[in-house]
RNA sequence: CGGGGCGUAGCUCAGUCUGGUAGAGCGCUUGCUUUGGGAGCAAGAAGUCGUAGGUUCGAAUCCUGUCGCCCCGACCA
């Protein structure tokens, strides 16, 4: 390829926005084009990667027995109400009608048309397990598009999902599909980071991320110092310290105006953990709105993702002061304390105040808060589980470490779905006893986009991004240093030699002067750079330079092809 | 959804406060000179100042609506 005749074009300057280097440099080397908030056009030079990437994917998926299929992303909304998804998820899922009025949808994954493939080919325990996937394009309207191609609202996915006769077949699938995602990511030059998940709005049980550790991710992630514990900061886990002691009278005190942990524990006098709080949301229960109060200690937070997942609803909003008020509750003085009899309110305790002692805490009382509550004696749920969010510093599970926190962007995950929509939509089989039985089933994304930025905020210098092998755009930059007809006559001829060998090229051939030529290349971040010049054609030698050096060494230019089939592990 | 910021040439921005009819750098076109890390000189093309309305003799500038983009938040009582 011919950079002269190449749609590229290369920015100077970072246009405005963009903050993250995989943004800036996918814009500024003319990857991609912005057309709208969260939606890209992907540039020639963007879509070779991609291509690259879903050629990692594709091998990677036929070695685990994948079938590729390409289903709509455009269904028919009754779809999605046999999942329950129709009404469970929100405004992520763009629905319209059509000319003729029906309700349709653009699918933001593919459970439901997989599973619906799956109940009309699926009739035997003969034809168990077998794993379907595809490329496909996604619709999400995320509430906010952000980080250039990290978090878009139209994106292509790797999807795939496994039906299973048992869970031990699914478990033994996963653990396959598992070494399927690290062989993609190091292919990628990526050592992602393996946490535990939230199943949100997927359903199932267990779930991992494949996470790229990186300073701008906009995901946390908890992991233990010693190694024994990751996971995703929404749902990890941590032990909790606390104190004994014999538990004393309640007692009543004044705390005017005294509203939040810090003012309350300051006028007391005790330190934040030896406070509670009651943290309180409004949800959604059997078609009632509800209060729920969390009541954690003062210095934990509480994971709304926790709260969430242990009351089985699809969302929770921070409740506001007037809902509040019409359970009859204070702001910054409630509590659980006498509540006991209120079958509206729906009581949550953290562990740590089911199991720590002598808290203070509000007493439901405009200006006054308790000292020394006491949980089963001064109040009572049965609702007692972990949901508070676990931080830098804390125990780790086992008690053993210690836990530290890093950002992280997530690059892929995988799911046990279970049999979530293969019950709700009717998907099953006859086993050899002639009963019929639902498949369970597995789950298991890349986003394709993301995993290009992804590999640029793995590997890039302050001048542009440096690709690994299996990804790059090509295999050979090629420039000319010069216009003398012995330097384009040499041009000409190694690139067709390389050409011809299998490798792709591209020939800077650009009437421009070397230094542009070379800041473009750098921004190209193609692996080898070779330049051509009348200097270096004297000896009969040319420029060999990686992407990743700083330095180059002269090679003669007959030695160059057997060089590069060295490094691209073709010789 | 809430809060903040920004929309002026392909890109980055000045001009807006204090109203007087459009600017710079980069990029692009042409010519000459240059040629090893984003060259120099000269000439040139390019913007209904996001959009609609209002105020005014006169609006990029002031007012109102509207659309778009970016950032923060979506939670600790």
């Amino acid at each position: 390829m011919l950079v002269s005749k190449y749609l590229l074009k290369t920015l100077r300057e970072s246009p405005t926005g963009a903050e993250l280097p995989s943004h800036i440099f996918l814009l500024r080397g003319g990857y991609v084009k912005q057309l709208a908030s969260g939606l890209y056009s992907i540039l020639p030079l963007g879509k070779r990667i991609l291509t690259k990437i879903e050629a990692v994917i594709r091998d990677e998926m036929e070695k685990v027995a994948g079938q590729e299929v390409d289903l709509p992303l455009v269904q028919p909304a009754e779809l999605w109400m046999e999942s329950g998804r129709y009404g469970a998820i929100g405004a992520e899922l763009l629905r319209f009608k059509d000319r003729s009025e029906h309700h349709m949808v653009l699918a933001m994954t593919h459970e439901e048309a997989i599973t619906d493939l799956a109940r009309y080919m699926l009739s035997s325990y003969k034809q168990l397990p077998f794993m379907i996937w595809q490329f496909k394009l996604k619709f999400r309207d995320e509430p906010r598009a952000r980080g250039g191609l990290v978090r878009v609202r139209e994106f292509v996915m790797k999807d795939a999902y496994s039906f299973h006769r048992d869970d031990a077949d699914l478990d033994s699938y996963y653990q396959r599909m598992y070494q399927a995602y690290e062989n993609i990511f190091a292919r990628a030059g990526i050592k992602p980071i393996v946490v535990k998940s939230d199943t949100g709005i997927m359903g199932g049980k267990i779930a991992h991320e494949f996470m790229l550790e990186t300073g701008h991710g906009e995901d946390y992630l908890i992991i233990a110092q010693d190694g024994s514990y990751s996971a995703n900061q929404e749902i990890a886990e941590f032990q909790r310290v606390h104190t004994k002691a014999d538990h004393l009278p309640l007692e009543k005190v004044a705390t005017p105006g005294k509203k939040t942990i810090e003012e309350v524990s300051a006028l007391l006098a005790v330190k934040p953990e030896q406070t509670m709080k009651a943290v309180m949301y409004e949800v959604e229960q059997d078609k009632k709105r509800m209060l729920a109060l969390v009541l954690i200690r003062g210095d934990l937070d509480v994971s709304d993702v926790k709260v969430r997942n242990y009351l089985k609803v699809p969302w929770l909003l921070p409740a506001q002061e007037d809902f509040i008020r019409s359970f009859g509750l204070v702001p910054g003085y409630a509590s659980a304390v006498g509540l006991a009899e209120r079958k509206d309110l729906l009581v949550l305790a953290d562990f740590s105040v089911s199991e720590g002692n002598n808290l203070v805490g509000g007493a439901n009382e405009e200006g006054f808060h308790l000292k020394h509550v006491n949980f089963r004696r001064d109040f009572n749920t049965p609702h007692c589980g972990d949901f508070a969010k676990a931080q830098a510093g804390y125990l780790s599970p086992d008690g053993k470490s210690t836990l530290r926190a890093v950002r992280g962007i997530e690059i892929g995950n995988i799911f046990k779905l279970g049999t979530k929509f293969s019950e709700s939509m009717g998907c099953n089989y006859l086993d050899e006893s002639g009963k019929h039985q639902t498949p369970t089933m597995g789950c298991y994304g890349i986003g394709i986009g993301r995993l290009m930025a992804a590999a640029i905020e793995n590997s890039h210098d302050e001048f542009g991004p440096i690709w690994p092998k299996e990804i790059t755009p090509f295999h050979v930059h090629l420039v000319n240093i010069g216009k003398e007809p012995e330097v384009l006559e040499t041009c000409a001829k190694l690139m067709q030699e390389w050409e011809s060998q299998g490798l792709e090229v591209l020939f800077d051939d650009r009437d421009e002067r070397p230094g542009v030529k070379f800041k473009d290349a750098d921004l190209w971040g193609i692996p080898v750079r070779i330049a051509v010049g009348k200097k270096g054609l004297v000896e009969g030698k040319a420029e060999w330079k990686l992407r990743k050096d700083k330095e180059f060494s002269l090679v003669p230019t007959a030695e160059l092809a057997q060089k590069l089939a060295i490094f691209y592990g073709r010789s």
